[in-house]
DNA sequence: TCGGCAATGCAAGTCGCCTTGCGATATCCC
DNA sequence: GGGATATCGCAAGGCGACTTGCATTGCCGA
């Protein structure tokens, strides 16, 4: 136990009641809210468990207590405050809605937070934090097909088609282009995006030959493993 | 060539003559394999620097200068591990074609070698490491896009199309899936997402009701920025 | 063949993540 | 108000990534 050397900082005049200790649920807020100020500020480098638990005016050892290890901790402040980034259009026309969310989806992923939210997501998960982190995601896929469902209401989209799948493969894309290809989600690649889901890669009023395509219910076949 | 590789440390009397300081490619080489190794042996967490330099018989620091950083090394090692892991089928229909691509990919993407690939594309890139990456990336879409060239020779998709657009959108569910879902590429899923590129979502044989779909071509205008 | 240069080995050290044991205190509950 | 107990602050330390200065040695060309 330090006996004397007066451990007290300089403070030299005022000796506020301060509420210093903070603890529990008041503890979890500031650290969370620190958390996304550095983020915020510096990307996620600067958003060391030590800068955080000072910034938050907490222990660093209070910080691995309550959330184990630095990601989980950073994946809890993004989560909770990304959580209504994304509202769901609704225009009435299924492309117009698409357009829109791809859209926010894109200006999100330009932020400083949109990163670090994927790159959290993405590190090597361990057991426990893998569910949570699917979890989320599949909220964010199922608040997104509520689009689809609209649409087949409205006799939008094809009876046959899997909504699950179209919103995997119009929301990946641009998650794949900032993280891989670092290359910017212009508002002419949505276009292209939504168009491709919506119309297909065949052609439409097929050419006068007969289809040389497979019919879609026979392409179902599966070949064998590929060579090599 | 590999003259057995004696992982023993445990060597008391034998001090060979040949303490075999490797230098230049033969090093490289020594430490790349020593890494896919370790990598497809104990996944990402088993792959440390020490752990690669002891079994590649090199010094840690020889590691760091001649990749900088442990991400650099790994990268490189898969890239060269994995530059002909996913061969280009050509079977003369692209709907079989797609649905071999993916399909390797999704083989590939159950090795440890796949997700520990993309964990390390994903990782923070600084702006050297950057550039290597993403002409990685586009390397292999490029590849991916010459499928889509060779069905547009034969006519089997619309001449609008864009191809990079379907390759990205084809490709990146996969890793999505990996990734954030956490959710197995199964055969089914694969040939979901062909038949939804080769389709599209939108009814083809219209419901009795008029286009009420946008006819493709004018569809493309882009509508104004997207409310906030 | 031999000297010189560059690449490697080695040691010591920094930094950030994370753990642990212990003392100090806020807060609930009686 | 007065414990009990869960929490928090603190110090020390381990581990892995990464750096740096210096001693060694492989290797290439003169």
């Amino acid at each position: 136990m330090p006996q004397d050397e007066t451990p007290q900082n300089e403070t030299p005049q005022l000796k506020p009641a301060a509420p210093l200790r903070r603890r529990g649920a008041a503890m979890r807020r500031a650290v969370l809210d620190a958390t996304v100020r550095l983020l915020a500020e510096g990307g996620l480098e600067a958003a060391t468990v030590a800068a955080i638990a000072a910034a938050a005016g907490v222990h660093e050892t209070s910080v691995y207590r309550n959330w184990g290890t630095r990601e989980d901790l950073l994946r809890e402040a993004l989560a909770d405050y990304t959580d209504q980034a994304l509202p769901l259009p609704d225009t009435g026309s299924l492309r117009e809605d698409l357009h829109q969310l791809l859209t926010a989806l894109g200006a999100f992923l330009d932020t400083p937070e949109g990163p670090a939210l994927l790159h959290l997501s993405i590190a090597p998960a361990t057991a426990e934090t893998r569910s949570g982190r699917d979890a989320y995601w599949a909220d964010r896929l199922a608040r997104a097909e509520r689009l689809l469902h609209r649409a087949a209401a409205r006799g939008e989209i094809r009876p046959d088609a899997d909504p699950r799948t179209a919103v995997e493969a119009l929301m990946s894309p641009l998650l794949a282009r900032h993280l891989l290809l670092g290359e910017p989600v212009t508002p002419a690649y949505v276009t292209a995006l939504v168009d491709l889901a919506m119309d297909g890669l065949a052609p439409r009023t097929a050419p006068r030959t007969d289809s040389r395509t497979l019919p879609a219910a026979d392409a179902r076949r599966y070949r064998g493993g590929v060579s090599r």
